[in-house]
DNA sequence: TATATTTGCTTAATCGATTAAGCAAATATA
DNA sequence: TATATTTGCTTAATCGATTAAGCAAATATA
């Protein structure tokens, strides 16, 4: 036997790679039982799974996984899409994403939409193609058709959403509750006085903003404040954008004196206006931004903003996937993890 | 072949996916024919051809790339190894390989270190697992032993480092001139007239931060200003560096007169000081950063500082890999790509 | 017309790991 | 001591796609 093992790692060399037969051979037994020792099967002796180790060792043995994968109809591979990974949100919950999977013997693989339609759909065939165990997905801004994602399901595997989600697909879904950010929003302001609360919205077309624009109305009637249309615009929300609605804001006869901005890079344009303009922020106009971004807390003054939470929706994405593992015979059906957003008062707003 | 053909589409509900197999009983011959009418073999006549292709669309036939790379042995996989991805620059980097790996057929399954060891040693042995056709990494700041990285060299998988690399290992490597950059900076501040350039440096154990110190030193030497030992510091780099670093430069009798930080984070601390203390940005003191994070742009005044070319960073690993991968042949050695950084100069220092 | 070549497929093996079924030897139980 | 059970393996099939080898029919060439 020693001189079998020799032989073989003599030919370790020129072999690619290690596999159960080499094993096998080398001991004298066969490629079944070999598989059998290496998972601790209780009908193997210590002896020989003892002696599977130390040959597996001796001959760097790595299992191919792929191999694996297609006996087992399971690749243990997570597809993931997002508009991009490129922004602190969707980086951050990767992240999470990742190390919760990771831990439960899963990997993921990346694919990015760069916010389109047509790219959306080639990611999901790529995932398909590549057998993933699941998609866990964030939808375009383009994306209005579904039908694409119907063929995850059609392929009776979990879909799970987060952040940009769409009630008609009927899956799993984790994000915050736009709506009450809104609310949470409003009553801050209307706490520290304001009475003209403008925003700088984004499109009605996608849910996100259309809820932070429904929460914004409907907190402003909460707090028995009449809604003023002039004090409502929609934008790209590019820093751009913030800066030419707050130009327009300024120019109005009854000037807001809060403008709440539905992403942080708008509301960073609008502070560099108000800047410019020597309007003091926060006493003459109070602003608050969305979603967080790090540099909010960078710039002078520095902007409040609401907390996404990225890293409990990367983490509870990846925990609905593995309980749909977990628990095959559940049907998927609509399960909205929804969770609360988190005001951060900076100096904006104070 | 019309009856055949709706049994299986009945089928469909129940099976999980159609196979080459599937088509090939629809059809009464073989999956070898089928296999090759879909790869468009010369010798199936094309009658067939449009057959096979016609039955696997109607039953929405998805080839199972699991089963043939276990038979091509060729994963169409890369692994990709970042410290973070909850970075601007690791982020676009992942941006641009994946463009490039993908239109040549490639999947990226994307790993983080966290600057960790351990969690790097780790990753390599998951990338291996999957069959990964070849592995692309930026390595740990932890990481001296390089052992891990020799077995994937065993593996025979091409191995292609950027950023942050190692002589040693004889690979290839992509990244931009450290040492260069430091000369660009110094040079442009003694344009600007500064006669006492600091530098907030890393830690010199780090080989693309002790690159910077010494191109900072050599350029101080070529440019005929005295080499001030008080004037080079070693930190983390991180935003609370920054500051304690230029609080405790501002303390010394014979202030500087310009600040080059090695991190946009650090210098965003800075500036921070500076402006606390009244410090006119640029006319007391000129700061340059490093990496061109996006925030440079936005801060008052806005912040100079190194582009790295991450885009172009990404863009030349993958197309190393798949040079690889297109000359099996050619053996792997030190084959360094340097890229000129570039100076993006702003308020900061004019 | 006789032979050579081309066309269009089939057959059978293969990539590694896994698993149901089964068998002989060892051990336990009646 | 005779039968039942357990232990420790082997045999053979399988997951889908691919490919070398080969064969019969069709077509081309001498």
């Amino acid at each position: 036997m020693l001189n079998r093992l020799s032989k073989y790692i003599k030919n370790l060399a020129n072999k690619k790679r290690a596999t159960l037969k080499d094993i096998a051979n080398v001991l004298n037994i066969s490629p079944a039982a070999v598989s059998k020792a290496m998972h601790d099967d209780s009908r193997i002796s210590d002896k020989t799974k003892q002696a599977v180790k130390r040959v597996a060792k001796e001959l760097n043995y790595q299992p191919n996984h792929i191999a694996s994968a297609l006996r087992k109809g399971k690749s243990n591979l997570v597809g993931v899409i997002v508009p991009r990974t490129n922004s602190n949100f969707f980086s951050s919950v990767l992240e999470n994403m990742e190390a919760v999977l990771n831990k439960a013997g899963y990997n993921i693989i990346i694919t990015q939409s760069n916010e389109s339609f047509e790219k959306e759909c080639k990611n999901i065939d790529t995932l398909l193609y590549s057998q993933v165990d699941g998609i866990i997905a964030s939808m375009a801004n383009e994306t209005v058709d579904l039908s694409h994602y119907e063929k995850i399901k059609a392929n009776g595997i979990p879909l799970i959403l987060f952040d940009r989600g769409e009630n008609d697909l009927n899956v799993d879904y984790v994000g915050i509750n736009d709506y009450d950010s809104s609310h949470v929003i409003v009553k801050h302001l209307v706490d520290k006085g304001c009475k003209r609360i403008a925003h700088i919205g984004g499109y009605r077309r996608t849910r996100i903003f259309n809820n932070r624009i429904r929460g914004y109305v409907d907190a402003l009637k909460t707090n028995n404040l009449p809604i003023d249309d002039t004090l409502i615009v929609e934008s790209s929300l590019r820093l751009e954008d913030g800066r030419r609605e707050m130009e327009h804001l300024l120019k109005l006869k009854n000037r807001p004196d809060a403008v709440y901005v539905a992403s942080d890079y708008a509301a960073l344009g609008a502070l560099q206006v108000l800047n410019e303009n020597d309007i003091n922020v926060p006493k003459d106009i109070r602003l608050v931004g969305f979603g967080n971004e790090p540099f909010t807390s960078l710039v002078t003054p520095s902007i409040s903003s609401i907390e996404q939470h990225s890293k409990d929706i990367g983490r509870l994405a990846a925990e609905t996937f593995l309980k749909h593992i977990a628990q095959p015979e559940i049907k998927q059906t609509l399960n909205k993890i929804i969770l609360d957003a988190e005001l951060i008062i900076r100096d904006s707003s104070t």
